[in-house]
RNA sequence: GGAGACGUCGCAUAGUCCGGUCGAGUGCACCACCCUGCUAAGGUGGAGAACCCGUUCAGGGUUCCGUGGGUUCAAAUCCCACCGUCUCCGCCA
């Protein structure tokens, strides 16, 4: 959520957000419309209540035969109130949540736009040559007795599958490896809750424009998260954080949930896009003048995994209407994918400033020990998807696959992955 | 799943039976000042969160005693529902 001072007092910067995302520029009229009338609404009500709480004073102390008398006065008193009152709760929840539709504000020189304005800052690397005919990541899973997707679909249906063998190895080797170099960074791991009340889910902009990406359990009125970045956020929730050592920082590894409502027909082939993955994730709490810094230290930490695992990369500054509601600015690191002869998203980092731990009512000690909202920042250190490019990039003619080197000491010392027959 | 106990301001507790002078006492921790050669001890004062009005660095007000409802002129206190914690019993891939 933004904050409601900046819509009094700068409504203008509001509107030119909306606009380089491509969203409703006349919402922030009617919420900072709605605001002004919360206000007044609870000055109204204040004032009232203020009288009414006096008249009980007066009340408490008097004799046994003056009560009577005053409670007869009162009487119209205690209904105004209650008027006042049920008026003010109305008018503030519609303020809120007309507050809460606006999404984070960009930050200045993020590139306006839709999906295809994204800005290329670097292309890292060199994309793989080779004098055979390359296979797809899906059929050297095959080959390897990696990958088992006609199997996932008969256990759980489309978009689901099996990592077996050497790609069930390969999987938490790559979690490993990033849940070592986590450690090495200062984080500090987070096996979290996959399973979500509706308030965090909320919290995080999950329910906006994702919301139909996202599984619920009926029976519990609990989400099924698409990433821990949900519950990593939430971890910190109505509190108020001492970041005086510097950033809290946690590493949080998780299985991913997503129903890929909008995707039908897209990526259908492998373990590109499934409902089900597992993702180490990098989240971190920051005093807001830190975030940018911040920002860019989650995005070197992305990058040196590229480099070691041998991927050839691109990182982009994703344009504003491609952001998710929460986040001020966006890379994504995507990494070259032979096979199809593109690059395809591996990791993404977002900044979400202070607009997550607004909604969430995660605060710091500000100057003058005034308490202000913190700064979010999540970003991937590994996931799933990884897999297709490692595959791909590191085969050989004879469907085998070398394994990078920075990934052996966590597959017991394995080098090259062998068909299985 | 069943039975019981509990949930108060950072922590620990008092207050709840018998509604008003309780937004709330005490101890510890914390901050400032005083005292002491230093430390410890001691003294005085301060200190929660959110929001509204006002100020620009004065203040004033409202709300918050697990959450949400209800009763009442008035709720930490009475009633209801829910959530959570603990104990015992049952069940368990």
């Amino acid at each position: 959520m933004i904050d409601a001072q900046l819509l009094r007092a700068a409504p203008e910067v509001v509107e030119a957000s909306q606009r380089a995302r491509g969203a409703d520029e006349g919402l922030v009229a009617r919420a900072a419309e709605a605001d002004a009338e919360r206000r007044e609404a609870i000055a109204d009500f204040e004032r009232l209540r203020a009288e009414q709480n006096a008249f009980g004073k007066r009340v408490a102390v008097a004799s046994k035969e003056e009560k009577p008398a005053l409670l007869a006065q009162v009487k119209q008193l205690a209904a105004d109130v209650r008027q006042a009152s049920e008026r003010s709760a109305v008018v503030e929840a519609r303020a809120e949540e007309l507050l809460r539709a606006i999404p984070n504000i960009v930050l200045a020189d993020v590139p306006a736009g839709g999906e295809d304005d994204y800005v290329v800052l670097r292309e890292v690397g060199e994309r793989p040559a080779f004098d055979f005919e390359p296979r797809d990541h899906l059929e050297l899973g095959e080959l390897l007795g990696a990958i088992d997707m006609a199997r996932g679909a008969k256990v759980s249906g489309a978009r689901f599958s099996y990592l077996r063998g050497v790609g069930a190895r390969l999987e938490i080797g790559l979690m490993q490896l990033a849940l070592t170099r986590a450690l090495d960074a200062g984080l500090v791991p987070l096996i979290t809750p996959t399973l979500v009340k509706p308030e965090i889910m909320a919290g995080t902009g999950f329910l906006g424009e994702h919301a139909d990406a996202v599984y619920r359990v009926e029976s519990e009125d609990l989400y099924l998260t698409g990433t821990s970045e949900v519950a990593l956020a939430g971890y910190h929730a109505d509190e108020i954080l001492d970041l005086a050592d510097g950033p809290l920082r946690y590493a949080g590894w998780s299985t991913c949930y997503r129903l890929e409502a909008g995707s039908a027909g897209k990526d259908t082939r492998g373990i590109i896009r499934t409902h089900q993955f597992d993702k180490l994730e990098m989240f971190s709490y920051v005093d807001p003048a830190q975030a940018e810094a911040e920002h860019a230290r989650m995005l070197a930490m992305q990058e040196a995994m590229m480099t070691d695992l041998g991927l050839a990369y691109r990182v982009i500054d994703t344009a504003a209407g491609d952001l998710g509601s929460s986040a001020a600015r966006k890379y994504d690191v995507e990494a070259w994918v032979p096979t199809q002869g593109r690059y395809r998203e591996l990791t993404s980092t977002s900044n979400c400033t202070t607009y997550q731990a607004r909604r969430l009512a995660i605060r710091h000690r500000a100057e003058g020990g005034r308490t202000a909202p913190v700064a979010t920042l999540n970003g991937t250190l590994a996931t799933t998807r990884w897999i297709v490019a490692i595959l791909e990039t590191h085969q050989q003619e004879d469907g085998s696959v070398v394994v990078p080197e920075v990934l052996r000491p966590h597959l017991g010392g394995l080098d090259v992955l062998e068909p299985i027959r």
